[in-house]
RNA sequence: GCCCGGGUGGUGAAAUUGGUAGACACAAGGGAUUUAAAAUCCCUCGCUGGUAACAGCGUGCCGGUUCGAGUCCGGCCCCGGGCACCA
């Protein structure tokens, strides 16, 4: 594995021996910190096993890529699930918080080529010092359960699960589309492809279709779909996101026949009722019809050559410029029989569908905008409730069918039906589901990343690798040139035998995503070599309780990890229909981000941390700013997502150093509710610190007196009675907010706002210290989710000798909520006029009548007549004048 | 372009089910302490008018529903995320 095994130590049987001890005047994080978490590694205390005794948590983070250093974005992470996770440990729950690292991926050939260097040396480098990062940073892991993906213990499994998908049909091969860089003579990811250009050579990019396997998901859309209803722990936007990713749609298939080249043409339409309005068809530049026209005429095989030039990525190609030509070649309309005429489209996809698609342009806006370009004629065939004016668009609206024969007079619903019966009774339309869903090409053609299991043989065939020859391994000790995966340029590496023949290992890798898609279920059983998962295990833990990560996976790795769960059900491993139960996703760290543009029209982006703002406008906006090194100026690219390719991530070692990790978590988890974006700015953090020292004095004035003072509530007079219901009150707010709500901030604020009363609260009888010793007890439990170290201290200061991770988080006393008086809003018209405390068992005519007689309110009610009183029980009276 | 979010003081934010807009902090200003500074403590702090009491305005913009709207509905503007080979 990846990482050190001397560091992995048995747990120490005896436990802690733990004594209560005083504190030094002074909080000094540094030597706190780090005696804390030495105990935490020697006793082995985060470490976990089934236990059939006790109610299991397993909460996790999505795993980091191993980028170099930890940045804000893995801090709020990261300190979000181990907050979550001493939660449920203070409620007595068995809670599994497992690490390891997104190991492979493209970064690591960018770096090793400009370091000089091998891939998985700057991986395993980078592994170890984020390691020591988050240990620094006191975070709770089972460091017994980490993995890395690189590692062939690991692949191995994902190579042996992909070879029993393809027993089961659930794999295949076929073309699809690359970016690919004619000078460099490579394939190209999307964001190495900068303004159609190759990012290293500057070569136009163009299209290519290279042979690519593909992993069934399209078979498991409708599930993957459903399912989401027993989602009820997941954000509904992320539920609807997929929702729509997936784009479930009931429509036709509906055959065309072009007679001059004596073959079929299918379409899917999900509009069967304008069937009538269709003036003209579109295929793809790939499509056989518009292949064959380019043999006749040149203009089309121009057309067709200048496709291959355009960018495939979805949100280009809808908002790139519409172009098409005519081929030529017109399809028969099967129940007008009109001969409609086939242009060849740029924004129609042969990857996509039937790679053709019919327009009517008089009711679908991007069939209009290309009918109105090319002037083809727009047929009308829905009535909706009012005029259209279709010099303006497309009516895309349902209505009535008109001219459309028999079809004339239905609604769009029934025309839907009739025209789809129509077309299914004469053998030319069969009803269809379709999704947006596309099936995974998981082949990438580069080096770092997982080698498919796969053998290609002599006569064209495919195999999988037997079992007993897995894993693939991929070599290590490589060079890179920049262009070729060292892989594909190993002939020794690729040749091999199959059954005794000649074959050739595929020197393809998977997609990256597929490691991140069943992680979360090896970290049941992280060392197991008899298979893939131990399923006693993985159904001891599973399914993942709190899952928590940047809302940038909100689609594409929860879709495939929710896919492989269902893959791993179905093979037998796991019991559950669902991978993850409840979901937060945080918003992201921002940063600044700066750039200077070189010759060639490229960016060079500088950290923020070396960049000066010396001109901001009253907003706070950035009008001028410098690099410090050379002083010269740099441009301000705007406020954005905190990574690597804008250099605008932010070392949060240097604020642990400075301040200590509990300040770092604190004001990580106050400055912003998890779900919102999180605007990183070194301002605060000294708040947070400063809210700590106080705590800190707090408890070390208490220290002397802690352990002999309990409280008892009949020997109250009414100021303590008032300061016991702040600490309940607390308690109960922090409960709520910490467990159902999930809002770290309010939770937070909550415990400031009590500890500022306590300051001022006094400590001259038994009963005052009773309370002190109770709400600081409070405090230091509630707190210690997110501030474990100074929390730890803080706990055998208040005389307690026991392990605070494994404490009893603190219950309400719901006696002492109870309120004698209340604090009731009186309004006019809805507008706040005065505030009147009342006792709170007043009746609904006791507080009308005295709201009536204050003079605040007397002064409106005189100058008009009281029309309505609204009396909202505890809270306010609405006196309505008019 | 499509899908999903967000927009509240000088700043980060709070207001949980339609019921006191701005809790808790940051920054700023004033004061105490100090030889001085740091640290600490106290006070002020949405905008406008007013000595004040208080009044008017105020949650991106326009309109609606309601006794009452930051919250619900309709239309728009701006910012961010995702769009299938960044992870």
């Amino acid at each position: 594995m990846t990482f050190d095994k001397s560091e992995v130590r048995e747990k120490e049987s005896t436990g802690s021996n733990l004594m209560t001890r005083k504190i030094d005047e002074q909080y000094q994080p540094s030597t706190l910190e780090a005696e804390v978490q030495e105990r935490w590694e020697r006793e082995q205390v985060f470490s976990v096993q089934e236990d059939s005794a006790k109610e299991k948590f397993y909460c996790l983070s999505m795993f980091p890529y191993p980028s170099g250093k930890l940045h804000m974005g893995h801090v709020r992470n990261y300190t979000l699930s181990d907050v979550v996770s001493r939660y449920q440990r203070l409620h007595g729950k068995n809670v599994l918080h497992p690490i390891g690292w997104d190991a492979f991926g493209l970064p690591a050939e960018n770096a090793a080529i400009q370091h000089k260097t091998a891939p998985a040396h700057w991986t395993y480098q980078n592994i170890s010092e984020m390691r020591k990062q988050l240990k620094t940073l006191g975070f709770g892991y089972d460091w017994s359960r980490e993995i890395a993906t690189c590692h062939p213990e690991y692949y191995r499994w994902e190579q042996w699960f992909f070879t029993k998908l393809y027993e089961k049909g659930l794999v295949y091969k076929k073309n699809a589309t690359v970016n690919w860089d004619p000078v460099d003579q490579t394939v190209l990811a999307n964001e190495q492809v900068i303004d159609g250009r190759g990012w290293r050579s500057g070569a136009p990019v163009e299209q290519r279709e290279i042979p690519q396997w593909f992993v069934r998901i399209t078979a498991y859309a409708e599930e993957l779909l459903n399912d989401l209803d027993q989602l009820d722990g997941w954000p509904d936007q992320v539920k609807a996101m997929q929702r729509n990713w997936i784009g479930r749609s009931e429509g036709v298939e509906i055959t065309f026949h072009v007679d001059a080249l004596d073959r079929d043409l299918k379409v899917y339409t999900t509009r069967p009722d304008t069937f009538f309005g269709v003036t003209y068809m579109a295929v793809a530049a790939q499509h056989p019809v518009a292949q064959h026209a380019a043999q006749q005429t040149p203009e089309v095989a121009e057309f067709v050559e200048s496709c291959k030039q355009q960018k495939v990525a979805e949100a280009d190609l809808a908002t790139m410029e519409k172009r098409g030509i005519a081929t030529g070649f017109t399809a028969t309309h099967p129940l007008t029989g009109e001969q409609i005429p086939i242009f060849v489209a740029n924004f129609v996809l042969m990857d996509y569908g039937t790679g053709a698609v019919m327009a009517v342009p008089a009711h679908d806006q991007r069939d209009f905008e290309f009918a109105t370009t090319y002037q083809l004629p727009i047929k009308a065939v829905i009535q909706g409730e009012s005029e259209h004016d279709y010099s303006t668009g497309a009516m895309v609206e349902k209505g009535t069918l008109i001219n459309s024969d028999e079809f004339d007079g239905l609604s769009s619903a029934d025309g839907f039906n009739a025209i789809a019966d129509k077309l299914q009774a004469i053998g030319k339309g069969e009803r269809q589901v379709n999704y947006r869903l596309r099936d995974w090409g998981v082949s990438r053609q580069r080096y770092w990343g997982t080698p498919i299991p796969m053998l290609n043989l002599g006569n064209g065939e495919s195999v999988p690798v037997p079992e007993h020859d897995l894993p693939v391994k991929l070599p290590e000790d490589v060079v890179m040139d920049g262009v070729t995966s060292p892989i594909k340029a190993d002939p020794e590496w690729r040749q091999t035998t199959y059954q005794g023949l000649p074959a050739e290992h595929e020197t393809d890798t998977f997609d990256t995503f597929m490691e991140s898609s069943w992680y979360y279920a090896r970290y049941c059983s992280p060392r197991h070599e008899d298979g893939m998962l131990d399923p006693d295990k993985a159904n001891y833990w599973l399914p993942v309780d709190q899952y928590i990560g940047g809302i940038e996976h909100a689609i594409l790795h929860l879709l495939y990890a929710r896919f492989f769960h269902k893959l791993l059900r179905d093979t037998g491993f796991v019991q559950s229909d669902e991978p993850f139960k409840r979901l937060l996703c945080q918003g992201m760290v921002l940063a600044d981000s700066f750039y200077r543009e070189d010759s060639k029209g490229g960016k060079t982006w500088f950290s923020p941390a070396d960049v000066e703002i010396t001109k901001g406008n009253e907003r706070g906006e950035v009008l001028e700013a410098v690099y410090v090194k050379d002083g010269k100026p740099v441009f301000h690219a705007g406020i954005s997502k905190m990574s690597k390719s804008k250099n605008n991530g932010i070392d949060p070692q240097t604020m642990v150093d400075r301040f200590g990790a509990d300040t770092v978590r604190l004001f990580m988890m106050f400055a912003a509710p998890p779900e919102l974006t999180l605007e990183w700015s070194d301002a605060g953090v000294e708040g947070a610190h400063r809210f700590l020292r106080r705590l800190w004095k707090l408890v070390y004035d208490f220290q002397d007196f802690a352990g002999h003072y309990p409280v008892d509530a009949s020997l109250l007079n009414s100021a303590q009675k008032a300061l016991r219901r702040e600490t309940h009150k607390t308690i109960a707010k922090v409960s709520d907010d910490m467990g159902r709500r999930q809002n770290f901030n309010t939770a937070i604020a909550a415990i400031m706002e009590l500890s500022n009363h306590l300051q001022k609260a006094p400590l001259a009888t038994d009963a005052d210290k009773a309370l002190m010793q109770e709400a600081l007890n409070a405090i230091v439990v509630m707190l210690s989710p997110i501030t474990p170290h100074i929390c730890d201290h803080m706990w055998r200061a208040l005389g307690h000798s026991s392990d605070l991770n494994f404490a009893q988080w603190p219950d309400v006393d719901q006696d002492a909520l109870i309120e004698d008086e209340k604090l009731i809003v009186l309004q006019i018209n809805g507008k706040v006029r005065a505030k009147i405390t009342v006792p709170a068992d007043i009746d609904k005519s006791t507080i009308e009548t005295l709201a009536l007689e204050q003079p605040q309110i007397q002064k409106y009610t005189a100058e008009g007549t009281v029309r309505k009183v609204i009396y909202v029980p505890g809270k306010l009276v609405n006196i309505v004048v008019a």
